[in-house]
DNA sequence: TTGTATCTGAACTGATCGGTTTATAGTTTG
DNA sequence: CAAACTATAAACCGATCAGTTCAGATACAA
């Protein structure tokens, strides 16, 4: 699982090529990259890129695997306790809003749906390393703030989905569907404000 | 817009053709598709496909507007005044929620999201059709339940936003991934109720 | 029966793409 | 310098696919 099959994974190019298939799988989706475009956005030669990586599909494994990764450390950290809980949902909750439609999870989630059939492994792994580590954290924040006496949750999994859901209000669904690609700060807190002032009405003392 | 160009609707092979393209093309994508396969699914040569439409792109784009409309009569009649306000809630809360994990709706948006830059308008067509068309009606219940004093709400846009992504907590993004397929009433009715108990308590008089 | 329109199947074109090979050239190391 | 390694460009192969063509089959109307 780890070592998917013979990657070099030295050699002076390993990163090049990597990058280069980064962003054009990103952009295209797994059929929409040719190995000829990868070739050239990484300055590599297409006989290069096959020393690395003995096919495409091991090529595009390894680019989601490390970008599902770097997804979920970016997802971390956005919880500090010692506030007052409206306070600390508030700024998860933009947080969140704007990193749901950010382009770059934009574009890792497009091409999990659109993939998903070729790769079934990789909606879970994605959804392992975004929503699902996301609402880790969450549950963890509001089973401390429901003992400090600040909320009132019965059952503390569903309460962290919903709040991340409240937080795609309006936003994620254009987003995805390409509708509108940029969005205000001023929109984004909005949603959030709304957000928070829902899961308070539902979960506050 | 509406007559995106010459088409022979008329001809008795007409809507074998479209049928054979709708199965197709929602199981396998638009790239994921080809044409011998619809025509071979619609039981007719593709010689006979060719003279009906003129190129791939307008067969593709005839099936998303044919399956956004059926969409839109799906979405309607959901709703019913005369029954309290938590009970009409509930059981739109339900249906929504069973329909937006159907396979058909599933479908849909995956082929929406994998060829977003194919066809921008495809992702318009489908927001109007779906979403949008299902929140205008939920708009105007909520205004007459405000009217009669059984919800307070400011902004009855974003309580009909936030209400349909209640329903899509847990099961959704499971869904889209395709992590998981199927759901159970029970896992619908759940998800339903929690929806209804959130919105009550941020808009229940 | 004859004429007309529609449909069929199969072959074909031209293009794209994944993957391989080859001949060449630069770089490193001893 | 020479051997070993690494990279390159370009040609090439086999497969798939969108779209075309065409000779003949089918159906139907006069």
């Amino acid at each position: 699982m780890t070592q998917t099959a013979a990657i070099l994974r030295t050699g002076r190019k390993f990163d090049q090529v990597l990058r280069g298939a980064r962003e054009v799988f990103l952009a295209d989706g797994f059929e929409g990259a040719s190995v000829d475009d990868i070739a050239r956005a990484a300055g590599v030669s297409k006989a290069t890129l096959y020393s690395y990586f003995p096919d495409k599909r091991l090529l595009f494994t390894e680019v989601a695997q490390t970008e599902c990764k770097r997804l979920a450390e970016n997802v971390i950290s956005m919880i500090d306790d010692s506030k007052p809980a409206r306070e600390v949902l508030t700024i998860a909750a933009t947080q969140l809003a704007a990193f749901l439609v950010s382009d770059f999870s934009q574009q890792v989630f497009r091409v999990c749906v659109a993939e998903r059939d070729r790769f079934p492994e990789l909606g879970m792994a994605f959804f392992e390393a975004g929503p699902q580590n996301g609402q880790r954290h969450m549950v963890e924040y509001l089973e401390k703030a429901v003992e400090k006496g600040e909320l009132a949750i019965e059952d503390v999994q569903i309460a962290a989905e919903q709040f991340s859901e409240l937080c795609k209000v309006r936003i994620w669904t254009k987003a995805a569907l390409g509708i509108q690609t940029s969005f205000s700060k001023s929109e984004i807190d909005e949603i959030a404000l709304q957000a928070v002032d829902m899961f308070m009405a539902r979960y506050g003392v």
